[in-house]
DNA sequence: GCTCCTTACGATGGACGTAAGTATG
DNA sequence: CATACTTACGTCCATCGTAAGGAGC
C-alpha cells in the first residue's frame, strides 16, 4: 500500500460518492474503485458498504479511517521538517558554555533572540569547562551540527 | 512522493551505504539513487552527504529520518487498526445502561470480561433513561455500530 | 585496480482512462 | 430510464534492472 491509496481512501470516505470524489481526485471512477478495492484486499476488511445508490463506511472505514488521516498528517509534518531543515530553519542545536558566561545575561539574551527567529529549533544548552568547549564535529551523542553560534567567543554549537 | 521513498530512505539512513541498503530493499543500487534523489528534489533539501567514500547524513536528514520512521510507525498502526477492525476486535462500543442495573455489578462484571477479550476496543458507557435505551442504528453522535451486547436485557450496545 | 555511487538507457508492470456491464430507484 | 458503481481491456508512464561512467582510496 502506498501514500495515494490512504489520500483516495480519506477523500472517498468525506464524499462517500465515487463519482465526486474521483472528480475531485482528477482521476477516474473506475482507478478509484480498482484502488479502493486494493486497500480492502490487503486489510482483508471491508471499508464501505455499497448499495449501488449509496455508499457508506463500515465500523472498520470509520476506524481505518481516522488511521489514515492521522498517516498522513505526520506525513505533512515530515515534508515540512524535511524542507525546512533543508532552508537551516529547523534542527538540533547543542549549545556549550562556560559558567562565566551565564551571568552575563547573553546567553539568555541570544537564545530568546534565536529561539524567535527559528521557533523550529531545539536547543539544547549544557556547561562545559572551558577547555572542553568541543571542536565542530566532536560533540558527543553523535548529534549532526550545522550551525555554528559563537556569542561572546563563549559558546559554540 | 509515496511510502515507498520514506521506506527506502529510512534503510539507507541505517546503513549508510547505497549497495547494502539496496540489497536489503531487494532492489538495485541505481534505482535507491534515484529514489533518494527524487526525495531531496522535492523537499528541496541535501538529506546525505556523499563523498564517493562515504555517505553520511546532513542534520536536514537527521530530521527527515526521525519524522519518516514516524510516519511509517504510524502507518503500520493504521493498517494494524484495519486489519483488527475487519475482524470486529477494534471499534468503539457506546453502551447504554438504566441506572438498576449499574448496581448490580453485572455490568461492571461484563465490561471487565469483554475488555480484556478485546483490548483495543474504546469502550463508553453512559447512563439512558429507560425509554431512551436507542435501537441499533439511531445512536447519537453518528457513531457506526457492529456489535451487539445484551447484558440481562437491560444494555444494548 | 577495486569499490561504490551515479548516469544512461531499455524493459516491464501497474496505474490510468475509455467503454461496456449491471443494479437501483 | 437515469444514475452510479463495477468489470474489461488497451495505453502509457514510472519504477526497475543492466550496463557503462567516474571518483576516491
Amino acid at each position: 500500500m502506498e501514500l495515494r491509496h490512504l489520500r483516495y481512501f480519506v477523500v472517498l470516505a468525506e464524499e462517500l460518492h465515487f463519482t465526486r470524489a474521483a472528480e475531485r481526485l482528477n482521476i477516474s471512477p473506475p482507478t478509484l474503485t480498482v484502488q479502493i478495492q486494493e486497500i480492502e484486499r490487503t486489510l482483508s476488511a471491508q471499508l464501505l458498504n455499497r448499495t449501488k445508490r449509496s455508499v457508506t463506511l463500515t465500523s472498520a472505514g470509520e476506524v481505518f479511517l481516522s488511521e489514515a488521516r492521522r498517516v498522513l498528517k505526520q506525513f505533512a509534518t515530515a515534508e515540512n521538517a524535511g524542507r525546512r531543515a533543508g532552508r537551516g530553519e529547523l534542527g538540533r542545536i547543542e549549545i556549550g558554555y562556560v559558567a562565566s558566561a551565564a551571568y552575563t545575561g547573553i546567553l539568555q539574551d541570544q537564545m530568546n533572540q534565536f529561539t524567535q527567529n527559528y521557533p523550529d529549533v531545539l536547543l539544547k544548552v549544557r556547561e562545559f569547562p572551558m577547555d572542553k568547549l568541543p571542536q565542530r564535529g566532536n560533540l558527543t551523542d553523535g548529534v549532526i551540527l550545522d550551525h555554528f553560534l559563537v556569542v561572546q567567543d563563549f559558546l559554540y554549537v
